[in-house]
This record gives C-alpha cells, structure tokens and sequence, in this order.
RNA sequence: GCCGCCAUCGUCUAGCGGCCUAGGACAUCUGGUUUUCAGCCAGAGAAUCGGGAGUUCGAAUCUCCCUGGCGGCACCA
C-alpha cells in the first residue's frame, strides 16, 4: 500500500509551492487508495510560527484534502526518538559529536570544508554530525526524473544530525524525516527540489540505521516570471493572498497541479477528485514552470461562471462596497458574473449600484444633452419599472429621433454609470430605480 | 568555486525513432453575436524542438560536447 506524506515546516504562510506538493502527494496516495499523513516538522524553534500550524491544516482541508494520520514531530521528539537513534549512530561511528560553535545562520558564503574537524577527536557530548565515508558512490532512482541519480561521498559534507543542548537536542531535517518517514512507513517521499542536494546525506542515514530506504521523487521549483524560485520575494503568492485577490479555491488548485505536472491528454480542468483519479507520477515535468497569472486569471473565469448565482453572491460579499445589500448584489449578480475573471473585480463593474457615480462630461458624444432630456421625459412618464418596457420605451425614442442606437445608449450608459464599461444598460437601470436614474439624469443635465 | 538537475510556441504543455510540413490550452490578433465591456462561437499568427557534433535508411525523441537556466553547499527546513 501506498503511504505518503505531507511534511511542511510552519515557518510562514503556505504557498502555491506547499499546496502543490501536498496536492501530489495526496492524488499519489488516494489514486491507489493509499494513506496520506500530515506531519508537522516543527524542529527549528527559531523560525517557529505558531499561527502557522493551523493555517496550514486549514489550507489542507479547505481544499478538500483530508490526511488519515497526523503528527507533530516537536511532539515526538519528547520521547527522545531522535536523540536515541543519533547515539546509537555514534556508538556505531557511523556518526560523532562535534563541538564547533554553530556556524551564522544568515552566512552567505559557501563551504569546501567537508569533513569535520571534531569527527576524530571523540567528544562526548555536543551535537551529533554524520560521520560521511570516503569513495563511495551514493545512488538512488528518482521517480520524479525517472532516472538513477548518483553522488560521489567526497562531495558530502558532515551534516548535524542532532543539534546541541542550548538547542534543545531536537534533530535536523535529514535525522528527523528520515526516521518518521521509516517509522510511519512512508512508502513514497515528494518533497521539493530544494532536497535533492542533501539526499545523499538521507540515503547515508536510511542506510545506517538499517532501513530500506522510501521511493524518493523531487519536485521542480516553480519559477517567478522575474526568474529564480517563487517566494515571499518573488512573486508574493501565499495562498491567503490570492485567496485574498478574489481567486477562487478551485482555480488556485487547478492553476496549481498543472505546473509540473500534466496527463497525456492534456486535459486541463480538473477538480481534486478528478485530479486523484488521472493522477500519474508519469506525468511530472522536469523542468522548473514559471507562475503565469494569464492562466490564473483565465481558471478563475471559468469557475467563477461555473457557480450558481447563489454561491456567487456568497463569495462575493465580502468583496462587494461596504454596507452593501446583499439583495442588490443578488440583482446584479447575473450582470457581472460574465464580466469578472476576479471576485475583486465586481465593484469596479457595480459600483455604480451602490454609490452616486463621479461623471466625467467630455466622456459623453454627440447629442447628449438632447438625448438625455428626452429620456428623461419618456422614462419620468413610466409606470412599469422594468426591462422590458424601459428598453421598448427607449427603442422607440430613438426611432423616433433617428439617432444612432449605441450612441443613445452609451450617453445613457455614462450619465446612469459614469463608465464606458459596464453591464447591459437597460438591465442596469431596470434593477437601479426609477426614482435614482431620473435622479442621475437630471444631474447631469444641469 | 564545488556538487546536482533541467532545456519543445511569450507561458503551461503533448510528444518517449518514422503518424511532426510539431498538437492542445492561456495570452495575442481577426471575424461573428451585440447598446459598451465581457462572455460565447469561428478563425489566424506564434516553436527550423537552446547550439554543435555524432548514431540511424530516418531524431524533437538516443549519445557526446558547448551554452544557458535553476537548485544546494547551516546545530534552516
């Protein structure tokens, strides 16, 4: 049975990155209805973000995945998991104690030290480094590349396995995700690209505690349209703040399995469910995509209309004018809904429902000021308020002055909205009043 | 600098030796619907498959070199 695993560090707010490889690694599990773990890898208590573990979980379940085990790896580290394991490496000198003071955290540099000078000197105590043979070949398949990746020891560096006492003995990455991913039997490991370099380090420690080492696949970065990997930087594409911009969660997931990862038909809409079932670790890329809001945008659209009018009201509420009736947003609703590729974009198309509009005079063309007060007149001299009629009425008008059809309605459009751009006119007007679209027409007449 | 990965239209990609004078989607442009803008429908342009050598009857697909891009080189994940 398949089992994998989502293991994000709550350093920060998740991204496009973080729900991508936890969408992968969901459809890899539940494609064979295998078991999908969330684990919290909290070992860094420096960048530790409290608020973070929950937006996380949220972030997962908001978009319908839902994780069968789940663990907190600061938690376990309180059984002394990592500590007895790291010992026992050093017992077997596969691993030593090292009492360097910690290098900068914020160094910049790169390193050619690669072996430790405290692996011989037989400390005992400090934080626990592996200790990295020399001239071996270090080999593994990637199922993402799909192909034997190999390293030569010599180029490995004596990692820390466990940090030292002022930092709680807790473990690093390469001791911790080892050993949860062999205790919780992890049967295949997706992590990002930014891993690949210390997989060798990995396959070591698997191979010195005596485990089979988990299948291993690394995922390409997604690229910035500036170049480089996205990040808070580059890009600013926390899933909050897109959710923030009027993106919808099922465009943010389709927009996002799709970069790196495509089926053989090219099919591009799917929801979650429909994800898991094409799912095919055959169809990852292996070259980094670059985020293109364009496609975003294009997802958005499409599952903006693909809402009754009722969800859509919901969802667009909070992006609605302040104070504003949520019956009159249910009027307009089906106005807008064509027209917006955003939920933040519906104030700039109705806003004019809710707020006196600013009209700017030069805007207007031809006969305006005569077209507009003979509206006036047929429109003040209306009984029904609705559709129908407004447009009969002011059909007839037009015939009646051979005026220019889309001229007449523009100047309406303009005087009513104060834009060139907006829903259908005669609807428009329909759903805002009798009483303030005279209101807005004398206005501009005078 | 050292180690590793990658390379098809502007972007996401299909392609895994002949079906490719390279297909789809987004974006762009044109036309239609139309009172504007959208939406929808129809169509167009857009990659000599990063470059160069090979292998082969035949290469986007295999090999090598070059170039370019990306990642890593922490008691961070």
């Amino acid at each position: 049975m398949i089992r994998t695993r989502f293991a994000p560090s709550p350093t920060g707010m998740p991204h496009l990155g973080h729900l991508r490889t936890c969408a992968y690694a969901y459809a890899l599990a539940k494609h064979s209805q295998g078991d999908f773990v969330l684990r919290v890898e909290d070992t860094d208590r420096k960048r530790y973000v409290p608020e973070a573990v929950e937006i996380i979980k949220n972030m997962v379940s908001n978009f319908g995945m839902k994780w069968d085990e789940y663990y907190v790896q600061s938690e376990r580290a309180q059984k002394g998991i990592y500590k007895k394991a790291a010992e026992k490496l050093v017992e077997q000198g596969y691993a030593f104690y090292c009492q360097c003071s910690a290098r900068d955290a914020k160094h910049e540099g790169y390193s050619d030290v690669l072996r430790d000078p405290c692996r011989d000197k037989k400390f005992k105590e400090g934080a626990i480094k592996i200790r990295i043979p020399d001239n071996e070949k270090i080999t593994y398949h990637d199922f993402v590349f799909d192909k034997d990746i190999t390293w030569d020891s010599n180029t490995i560096f004596d990692a820390t396995l466990l940090k030292s006492k002022d930092l709680e003995e807790l473990p690093t990455y390469h001791l911790a995700a080892t050993l949860d991913d062999h205790e919780m039997e992890i049967t295949h490991v997706l992590r990002g690209y930014d891993w690949m370099p210390s997989t060798p380090i990995h396959l070591l420690v698997y191979k010195y505690l005596g485990y089979k080492p988990p299948e291993i696949g690394h995922l390409t970065d997604i690229q910035s349209i500036e170049g480089g990997k996205l990040s808070k930087r580059k890009g600013s594409t926390s899933i909050q703040q897109l959710e923030k911009e009027g993106y919808l969660k099922e465009a943010i997931f389709n927009f996002t399995i799709l970069l790196g990862w495509a089926p053989k038909d090219n099919r591009e809409l799917f929801s979650l469910e429909d994800f898991v079932e094409t799912f095919d670790p055959k169809g990852f890329q292996k070259a980094n995509p670059v985020f293109n809001r364009q496609k975003l945008d294009w997802f958005n659209g499409y599952y903006i209309r693909q809402k009754t009018d009722d969800q859509l009201v919901q969802l667009i509420e909070p992006f609605a004018p302040k104070n504003a009736d949520v019956s009159l947003i249910n009027q307009t609703i089906h106005l807008i809904k064509d027209r917006i590729a955003k939920l933040s974009d519906y104030p700039s198309f109705s806003g004019f429902f809710f707020q006196e509009p600013v009209v700017d005079k030069s805007l207007f063309i031809d006969q305006a000021a005569d077209q507009l007060s003979q509206a006036l007149v047929v429109l003040k001299a209306l009984d029904n308020w609705n559709k129908e009629e407004i447009e009969a009425t002011l059909k007839e008008l037009i015939n009646k002055n051979g005026w220019q059809t889309g001229d007449f309605f523009m100047n309406l459009r303009i005087a009513v909205t104060g834009s060139k751009f907006t829903p259908p006119i005669t609807d428009s007007v329909a759903i805002l009043g009798k009483e303030k679209t005279l209101e807005r027409l004398i206005t501009c007449l005078k």
